[in-house]
DNA sequence: ATAAAATTTTAGATAAGCCTAAAATTTATT
DNA sequence: AATAAATTTTAGGCTTATCTAAAATTTTAT
C-alpha cells in the first residue's frame, strides 16, 4: 500500500523529472513538498525500498518505471477531479488547486474511470494540461509556449504552465482567458517582453518572457 | 485542525449515540473504529482535552455540542458524495460506501455547498438516510422501521438503517429496491419474523424480525 | 457482600513522517 | 590542488495513532 505522503513525493518527482533529463536533487523536491532535505532524504530512502524510485545518495533521484505509472496516476486524478469542479461544479480555474491536491488521493479505480466517463473522456484539465489516459499515456496536444512564437503570428490560448492564484488572476484580469486569441505584435530585443493583442476587441497588452513562458498555446 | 482519524471517531460516537440515550462505552466506539480499548481511552482523552466529547474515565463518553456539530458536517459530506456517486456515476447503493468514506474527510465548505446544489438539495442519501442541512439539522423525514408496522398494512421501501454489502444485495436479490411497496401479511408471534409482499408482481417473502429491523418505511 | 468476570485505563513500544544539529560528501573558488 | 561553500545524510527527537500486557475499576454472579 502507498501512503498519501508517498503520492505527493511520487508526483513531485514526476514533476521535476519533466524539467531536466538530470537526477533530482533532495533540495529540490524539499522546496516543493514543503519539507527540509533530510525529511526527503529519510523518504527517498523508504521509496528506494519499495522500488518506487532508484537512489543512490548524494546523487540525486528518478523515478522507476512504476513510481512513474503511480506517479501519472495521482495526475490523472487530479486533473479529472479539477475538471469536475470546473465543469460541473462551476469553479474558476484559479479556485481549484487545493481542493483537487486532497481529492487525487481517494483511491478507486472504479470511481476515476467513471469519473472520466462522466465527465466526456476530457483530453487536458482547466489549466490546459493534458490528462493521462487510464494506462498513463499522456495525450500529445502539441502545445507551445507563447515564448516561442514569432512576431505576427497569431494563436490561441490553451493554457498555462504555472497554477498559482496570483498568475491566474493576473491573466483573468487582462482578459486572457482559455480560448481566446492571441496576436504577436512586437518582440522586445533585450529582454524578449512582449506586445501581443488579444481577444475579439484587438487591445494591446504589454507581457514579460516570464509570462510568455507560462502560457500554452495552439498554432495552426 | 481536527485529523482524519478524530473526524472518524466523532462520527462513530455520533452514530452510537443515536441508537442510546445513555453514554457510549469505550469498547463500542473500538469495535466501530476497528481498533482496541486502549487506543480508543487514548483518543477519547485527546477529544475531551479539545472539548469535542465530554468523557469520565469508566464513565464513558458523549458529544459536545461542536463534537456533534462536526460529526454532522462530516456525516453530511458521507451522504451528499453518496448521492453524487449512485445518481451522477451510477454506482449501485452498495457499492459506494468505502469510497464515501474517504470523500467525507475532504476540507472545503465551498465544495460542499456546490455539491449540494449540483446535486438539486437532496434530502437523503440512496440508503434513504436524512442528509443534515449546512446548519447540521436532520430533516425530518418520519420513516418507520418495517418491524413497527401491523398486520395487512402497506407501506414504501424508503431505505435501511444498515449498510453492509451483504444485506445490500440480499435485499437487490428478494427485489426490495428502494420506492417498492411491501404489504405485511402476517407477523409471526414467537419470532417476529414477517411475510410480506413486495412490488408490483405481489410475490410473498418470508424474512426476520432482524432484516425488518434495519428497513425504512414511509406509511401514508 | 464478596469473589469472579468483564471492562477500561495505564505503561511502555512501534511506525510514519517530520524536525534540528552535526557530520559527510560534493561542488565551486581561488 | 587545496580550501571554502553548498548540499546531503546521519543521529537523535518529537507527535500521532496504533499496539500488547499489566493494573485499575466496574459489573455480575454467587
Amino acid at each position: 500500500m502507498i501512503s498519501f505522503t508517498e503520492e505527493n513525493y511520487l508526483k513531485i518527482i514526476y514533476k521535476l523529472s519533466t524539467e531536466t533529463e538530470n537526477e533530482i536533487s533532495t533540495n529540490a523536491v524539499a522546496e516543493l513538498t514543503q519539507t527540509k532535505a533530510a525529511s526527503v532524504t529519510d523518504m527517498l530512502r523508504k521509496l528506494s525500498e519499495k522500488k518506487l524510485v532508484s537512489y543512490q545518495k548524494y546523487q540525486g533521484v528518478r523515478l522507476t518505471e512504476e513510481g512513474e505509472s503511480l506517479a501519472l496516476k495521482v495526475i490523472r486524478k487530479h486533473r479529472l477531479w479539477e475538471v469536475f469542479l470546473v465543469n460541473k461544479l462551476g469553479f474558476n480555474w484559479d479556485e481549484v488547486h487545493e481542493i483537487a491536491e486532497e481529492l487525487e488521493h481517494i483511491n478507486s479505480e472504479e470511481l476515476v474511470q467513471r469519473l472520466d466517463e462522466f465527465l466526456g473522456f476530457p483530453q487536458c484539465d482547466p489549466h490546459g494540461d493534458p490528462i493521462p489516459d487510464h494506462n498513463g499515456r499522456m495525450p500529445e496536444l502539441g502545445y507551445k509556449n507563447l515564448s516561442e512564437i514569432g512576431e505576427s503570428q497569431m494563436v490561441i490560448m490553451m493554457g498555462v504552465s504555472q497554477h498559482s492564484t496570483n498568475f491566474l488572476q493576473y491573466l483573468a484580469k487582462i482578459g486572457l482567458n482559455l480560448g481566446v486569441s492571441i496576436e504577436v505584435i512586437e518582440i522586445n530585443d533585450f529582454d524578449k517582453s512582449l506586445t501581443i493583442k488579444i481577444g475579439a476587441n484587438n487591445q494591446s497588452f504589454f507581457i514579460s518572457y516570464e509570462v510568455a513562458k507560462n502560457l500554452l498555446v495552439k498554432t495552426f
